[in-house]
RNA sequence: GGCCCCGUAGCUCAGCGGAUAGAGCAGCAGCCUUCUAAGCUGUUGGUCGCAGGUUCAAUUCCUGCCGGGGUCGCCA
């Protein structure tokens, strides 16, 4: 029910007709919505696409196709204009059985097979497991989060993904802060916590856990207790982070834990290394020292590197440390091969902008492992400033003084976090004001959106008052007399919610969950727009006093409206409130 | 120095190779004696960082500069 692809298949059909089809190249051909006025509804830049192949003036086969066209009874009007643009205006009545169409798909409007069931792996989140989730990590949640219900909109078969790094020396560091934790448990004063230790309170409960199933027995244990500590906190921080998830409406299907590759028994990294070394992209070198900036502890080794270069990376990458142990990026290399392994050739990883220069070298890996048949693609987050009606939230690392993700759900709740993390392109830095996304104006664009959902509830409450005579449940308004839809406006209304099904494919196709929120923003500013005409000329509103038939069609369209703000608020994972008191 | 991202209206930003480049805010001019719930309507404002290239067509793709940010073996 994609408005555009239908009338692409048209203008192709046409196409034939017109020129006949001897083997010209028809795939470039599309239909887009206009973006004047002045330009009709829709316009298909056919033939300009064909001019060249062809050997003829854009103008005249604009002609030729466009006579075809006129034969069309849906199509009401077709203008050649500009360089060879053939626009097209639609009758009335193809867009109100459009609306028609919409209200019957309901729930599935806007959803396309486009994705045919196909695997995809998105990976998001994957804070390390040493404290809880910050806002810096809020972004790349939301983002990743939205991006896969956006692909699960495009039918395919999605998993949420968070890769736990409780492999390296953090975790390590993180084990020892426990230990003093729980030494202080047993009652030991403890003072200060060394430099170079965590010293969060959260890992308080971590030593009294201890404290508690192990008594005093950790004190003399040796290295084991280290362990012990270790897992025990990397599971306790993991029950806190997925419950700040939660906060923010998230639920992975998997966590797949770093560690898990080199422990039980085999080894995966091992293993990757392997189908790497049968591929014949492994081998002992020597790296040049990094250019343009003082390494002074740098040791030219001979060691085991990777050849990323052969996949577009910059230099090859090693594997090994000088002490022995894998680096993160053979690690990593090994769970991007369990990715494929696990049958996923699309795989998306979210990460923050502090990790860009990690892009080639994990794409070369994915490549590399999978023999090209998979592929990744990263979405680098951006950084979020904090302000607070206009002034800038100090933050520092050093003195623990950095905002927690539940803080900020807490004060402002998880929509407009959710909604403004993704009212920005991923990639270019966010501006987040604690006042203003809870402010219920126009000017902030969660209200504006969520309000335009509520304002469709309240019509239908309205209707009920006013106009009870009116059957207002989805079947009737699907029966109704929807010719009587002939304002601009309210064509114009249709007109916006036939491009939903398109913003979703082209979103899911480029990986942009931005892209919903702003279709949102527009239609949401075209219903209250209407809505506004309402009060200038009564005659436009939709409870049409004495007249049932009318009121029903219109309470059809803001039915479609209603659907389509809460399919899109759905994909961010914003709720669509029926009122905003 | 290498690599990556960004550079579009005064500000914050949209813009999957298409026409006269858009939105919000700010500014300016009206309306707001009350209704459909958090105002409304209109309007000013641009060498799309610069220079080349590809194309019928470039803000969009490519190359090189300029400016801002990030990052740069054995951290994750």
């Amino acid at each position: 029910m994609n408005v555009f692809d239908d009338l692409t298949t048209r203008v192709r059909t046409a196409v034939r007709a017109a020129l006949g089809s001897e083997g010209a190249d028809l795939s470039r051909i599309v239909v887009e919505p206009a973006r004047e006025a002045g330009h009709g509804e829709l316009a298909t830049n056919a033939a300009m696409v064909l001019a060249k192949p062809l050997g003829r003036k854009p103008r005249e086969l604009a002609d030729a196709i466009a006579a075809e066209l006129r034969g069309d009874a849906d199509i009401a009007t077709v203008e050649v204009a500009g360089p060879g643009f053939i626009n097209l205006t639609l009758a009335p009545s193809f867009w109100q059985s459009l609306l028609g169409s919409i209200i019957a798909a309901d729930s599935a409007y806007g959803r396309s097979k486009r994705g045919a069931g196909e695997k995809v792996n998105v990976e998001y989140v994957s804070a390390n497991p040493t404290g809880p989730m910050h806002v810096g990590h809020c972004r790349g949640a939301v983002v990743g989060d939205a991006l896969a219900s956006l692909l699960e909109a495009n039918g395919y078969a999605v998993t949420r993904e968070y890769y736990i790094n409780d492999a390296g020396k953090q975790v390590e560091v993180l084990g020892e802060s426990a230990l003093l934790r729980y030494r202080e448990a047993l009652g030991e004063t403890i003072g200060e916590i060394p430099e170079g230790l965590y010293p969060g309170d959260y890992l308080v409960p971590v030593g009294q856990a201890l404290a508690q199933d192990y008594g005093p027995r950790l004190l003399n244990m040796g290295p084991e207790a280290l362990t012990i500590a270790r897992d025990t906190a990397v599971a306790m921080m993991m029950e806190m982070i997925r419950g700040d998830l939660a906060a923010l409406n998230i639920e992975h299907d998997v966590f797949f834990s770093e560690r898990s590759l080199i422990e039980g028994g085999t080894d995966r990294v091992a293993e990757a290394i392997q189908a790497l070394q049968a591929r014949g992209l492994i081998y002992e070198g020597r790296l040049p020292p990094p250019k343009g900036q003082v390494e002074p502890d740098w040791e030219d080794r001979e060691q085991m590197l990777f050849r990323s270069t052969e996949f577009g990376d910059d230099v090859d990458r090693p594997l090994i440390k000088s002490d022995g142990s894998y680096t993160y990026f053979a690690s990593d290399i090994a769970y991007h091969y369990d990715k494929y392994l696990r049958g996923f050739r699309q795989m998306i990883d979210v990460w923050g902008a502090d990790h860009g220069g990690y892009i080639k070298r994990v794409q070369a890996a994915v490549k590399a492992v999978s023999g090209g048949e998979a592929a990744a693609d990263v979405k680098i987050c951006q950084l979020v400033n904090l302000f607070r009606a206009g002034v800038p939230v100090k933050m520092s690392k050093r003195s623990g003084n950095f905002v927690t993700l539940r803080e900020v759900v807490q004060e402002v709740g998880v929509d407009p976090v959710r909604f403004m993390m993704v009212f920005r392109r991923n990639d270019a830095p966010l501006d987040f004001d604690f006042q203003k996304v809870t402010e219920q104006s126009k000017d902030n664009p969660v209200f504006y959106v969520q309000y335009a959902h509520a304002r469709t509830c309240s019509v239908f409450r309205q209707a009920a008052w006013e106009a009870p005579d009116v059957d207002a449940s989805a079947e009737a308004l699907g029966r109704a007399e929807l010719a009587r839809l002939v304002d601009s406006g309210e064509i114009g209304l249709i007109r916006r919610l036939a491009e939903f099904p398109r913003v979703i494919e082209s979103a899911g196709e480029a990986h942009e969950p931005h892209r919903i929120a702003y279709y949102l923003y527009e239609l949401a500013s075209e219903f209250h727009g209407h809505w506004n005409r309402g009060k200038e000329m009564p005659q436009l509103r939709f409870v049409n006093h004495g007249d049932r038939e009318s009121t029903a069609a219109r309470l059809a369209l803001v039915h479609a409206v209603r659907l389509v703000l809460a399919e899109g608020l759905a994909i961010l994972g914003v709720s669509a409130p029926v009122e905003m008191r």
